[in-house]
DNA sequence: ATCCCGAAGT
DNA sequence: ACTTCGGGAT
């Protein structure tokens, strides 16, 4: 019989030997990790929330510059916020990231709280990022769970369960706790290993234990999923939606230098973003040009997008709901869904330099 | 249940 | 070139 959960839990070694990994393979020159105010902590989960390190390191140098305080988000426009996110996805993210900018500094007089669960009270942050901007940017104690961590927690417990079921969730949550370092000074390290842990050895596709690569795993010889060989199976995914298909029209009016755009409505796909419209009365005579469908994938769902392109010798008479005429060189000043931008792109109607 | 994108896999 | 999949908050 294997070592048990109760002796690796009692013996704490899993804290130990992470805080130990940590100082020697973790990661510690992330932009974000260095000067770890509550602000920069803050905005560097959320995008880390749904999006790569290689691409946020980028992305969240940018967006600081733009922004250097939670002041100055907060005071900024929704759609200058939006601009910056763009392409980023989960737009409604953006706008969270900007309310809860603005409850920051009218509510807390610009300075974020250090209870993690006045943290949760606010736009956008949820248990596991409250638990570490209040560890990172104010020393608290508080157990993150994101996927990396869930995926870590399930393999070295060997826990088989759904991990769609909140019963399965709430587990690990509890086990979090109890994993906690007792000394303040490790908390960081601790917490941070958990997050490089799952990102760089434990990885959901290609673990260090199954590759050949240099890594080693420090938890190789207590870890239940490996023992068993459950490395595959576990976390278990069991969601299954059904992806349905949706056909849509783009009309891609051009007039003179203007393109018309609509401004989405703020809830549902694309939101706040500028699209085109999907329905529109033309005049007969305007002559249309039928481009190569488009296929966006998304969770759920699978667009089917039509572009029509209609160069106008006249402008229109009535401009539709939420529309507006665009010049073309403010186009990269908007929020655009990337498969807008990736149009405009490829129609040479807009270019990427920054 | 919904929301977007890009990395990784095939 | 194509499809699949990971990532938290609401």
């Amino acid at each position: 019989m294997p070592k048990t959960i109760m002796e690796f839990c009692e013996i704490n070694s899993f804290t130990d030997q992470l805080i130990a990994w940590q100082r020697k393979q973790g990661r510690h020159h992330l932009p974000w990790q260095i000067n770890r105010t509550a602000y920069r902590v803050w905005l560097s989960e959320v995008m880390l929330q749904q999006t790569q390190v290689s691409t946020v390191i980028e992305r969240y140098q940018v967006f600081l510059k733009k922004f250097p305080t939670v002041k100055a988000l907060a005071s900024a426009s929704i759609d200058d916020v939006l601009s910056e996110w763009s392409g980023m996805g989960y737009y409604t993210r953006a706008r969270n990231l900007h309310r809860c900018a603005q409850v920051v500094v009218t509510e807390y007089q610009g300075v974020f709280p250090s209870d993690p669960k006045l943290l949760e009270t606010l736009p956008g942050i949820g248990r596991s990022t409250a638990a570490a901007i209040a560890v990172f940017a104010y020393g608290q104690s508080a157990a993150i769970l994101d996927g990396n961590v869930k995926r870590v927690l399930a393999r070295v417990w060997g826990i088989q369960d759904d991990l769609s079921k909140n019963a399965a969730v709430n587990q690990l949550w509890a086990h979090a706790e109890t994993l906690l370092p007792h000394a303040p000074e490790d908390l960081v390290s601790y917490t941070q290993g958990l997050m490089d842990f799952g990102a760089t050895c434990c990885t959901q596709n290609k673990p260090a234990c199954i590759s050949q690569g240099s890594i080693t795993c420090p938890f190789e010889d207590v870890c239940l999923a490996k023992r068993f060989d459950l490395i595959k199976h576990i976390p278990l995914k069991v969601k299954k939606v059904k992806v349905s298909t949706v056909n849509i029209d783009w009309w891609v009016l051009q007039y003179k230098d203007k393109l018309l755009l609509e401004k989405r409505p703020h809830q549902g796909i694309w939101a706040g973003l500028w699209s085109f419209p999907e329905s529109i009365d033309l005049p007969k005579s305007a002559k249309q040009l039928e481009r190569q469908v488009i296929k966006h994938v998304l969770t759920h769902r699978v667009l089917n997008i039509r572009p029509i392109q209609v160069t106008l010798q006249r402008p229109l008479t009535k401009i539709p709901a939420n529309c507006e005429w665009i010049e073309l060189a403010d186009l990269k000043n908007l929020g655009l869904p990337t498969p807008v931008r990736l149009f405009l792109k490829n129609l040479d109607l807009i270019h990427d330099d920054a």
